[in-house]
DNA sequence: ATGGACTAACGTCAAAGTCG
DNA sequence: CGACTTTGACGTTAGTCCAT
């Protein structure tokens, strides 16, 4: 990990006891924020920039991103950590629609693929169905010429 | 009524794939 | 190569069924 905001409390890791956190860099509005009991500031997934979300035990909800940091370390203003907060949203939205349209399309898929399962079990009743009838034609004592075919 | 097993649907993350 | 999409994996939640 890098690029990590400067704070006071060591990154990241878990606050024992409910805690504020406050930046200890230069940038004026960035407001301290609060960590609960047994929270834990771990790096959020943002994928366009560096930044830290407040993760709690026993909730699995997505918490917002409390603070950006720029590769410098250099804790960056609030607006940039909104447009980052704001850029997640985005991308878990468009994640969320896209997991949607796939477990649609997976389902689709099985259903066709059960439908084709079908369809070919019936095919191949029918076709041993037809084999028998054949055999049963066409046997006409063991020195027939479709005698030692094996049976299904 | 209640608690456990099971299932379906969902949201999120991470990795792989695709595209400009 | 970076942005975006797709999808497998995992955890959570709600609903249903069944035994107690």
């Amino acid at each position: 990990m890098q690029g990590f905001p400067s704070y006071s409390m060591p990154n990241p890791g878990v606050a024992e006891h409910a805690a504020i956190v406050s930046c200890v860099g230069l940038a004026a509005d960035c407001a301290p924020f609060y960590i609960p009991d047994g929270g834990v500031l771990v790096p959020a997934a943002t994928g366009e920039m560096p930044a830290h979300q407040i993760h709690t035990p026993g909730s699995g909800l997505p918490q917002g991103i409390v603070m950006a940091a720029s590769s410098t370390g250099l804790i960056v203003p609030q607006h940039m950590a909104e447009e980052a907060t704001r850029k997640r949203e985005m991308r878990l939205m468009k994640n969320r629609e896209a997991a949607k349209a796939c477990r649609l399309r997976r389902k689709e898929y099985i259903r066709c693929l059960e439908g084709q399962n079908t369809m070919l079990v019936m095919e191949n009743r029918q076709l041993k169905q037809e084999l028998a009838a054949y055999r049963t034609l066409y046997s006409h004592g063991a020195n027939s010429r479709y005698s030692n075919i094996p049976k299904m």
